[in-house]
DNA sequence: ATTTTATGTCAGCCTTGTTGACATTCCAAG
DNA sequence: CTTGGAATGTCAACAAGGCTGACATAAAAT
């Protein structure tokens, strides 16, 4: 309403900012997500799981020994709704909570062989996925696509996704 | 893991395929979501609304008079969920639900003004946001990241969205 | 006349988010 | 040393939004 896609100061027409062309981006990211999870998905209902416990695993095994600040911040929930998720993960024996050493009030938590051994599973099929986007799509497509990502990121999530980029 | 990122028979390297660059794809795609749908979720929860009736009022204004039946194969959910989303959104007068003229058992959907403005101020959002990373990356960016979503989506998923973007 | 289709509705369950309240532990500052 | 605050855990209650199952209705299709 407020913008169209010609811009009216410069010669350029940016024909790609019309309210069709960003629709067609939102329609498409609504699509693309439901694939995005969905072989996880089927993998954690077999086993009693849901996202929620995918999200933990996936930051956990990315970060091995964060603590449970860390990963709420990541994730951006409450520390009961996390906590709930853990409790699970660590009585069904896939994640190990280390009390810290220099600060024993903080939980250090790491995969154990049988939680890494869920974290491959999942992540091979998202990969799987993911692998077939970028090939059929082509290397020049997928900077494009990283780049529109990153661009849409609120810049505390850009904050935590460049940290896990940088050193990983 | 049976694959990497070096092809085994070509001379290509492929380095966009490697498990690095996958998993860099896989966060971008979770944290750029999180910023997707950031701007609706805050509008609707001041009234009451989730983004299950988002969902609802995006694809009835997209398609008007569309049938109960397409709507849930397009949002992937049972009748019984998305019955529940669109009751409140008829006794709260945002949608119209009329009783079909060809064939009386299905009901057609339709946006009321009052659902009409809602649905202005959602996608507002949501355009703007997405405008910003679109202009961010550029136009060339935009085709490599729209190339990658539709090559991301299960095949119902595209047929969907193929229809959308065809027609629309 | 019977079956199937499209829809609605009621009841109940699960996951995963929320808030509020309170206990514990322990570092750090006064 | 005592107090305050930070990190965590736990309990209770609640809500959104998924799910299944069962059943009713109306109308099209056979």
């Amino acid at each position: 309403m407020a913008e169209s896609g010609s811009s009216a100061g410069g010669g350029e027409t940016l024909l790609f900012l019309t309210d069709d062309q960003l629709r067609k981006g939102i329609e498409a990211m609504f699509f693309a997500y439901r694939g995005f999870t969905a072989d996880p998905d089927r993998i954690l209902e077999d086993k009693g799981y849901g996202r929620a416990h995918h999200r933990a695993i996936h930051f956990i095994n990315r970060s091995p020994g964060t603590t449970v600040n860390n990963l709420l911040s990541i994730l951006g929930v409450t520390k009961q709704s996390l906590n709930r998720v853990l409790r699970t993960l660590i009585d069904d024996g896939l994640v190990r909570s280390d009390v810290g050493t220099r600060d024993k009030r903080e939980r250090h938590l790491y995969l154990t062989e049988t939680g890494e051994v869920l974290e491959r599973e999942l992540s091979n099929a998202q990969r799987k996925r993911m692998r077939a986007a970028f090939r059929q799509a082509g290397p020049e497509a997928v900077v494009g696509f990283r780049q529109v990502l990153e661009a849409m990121m609120d810049s505390d999530m850009r904050r935590h996704y460049a940290k896990l980029t940088e050193t990983g």
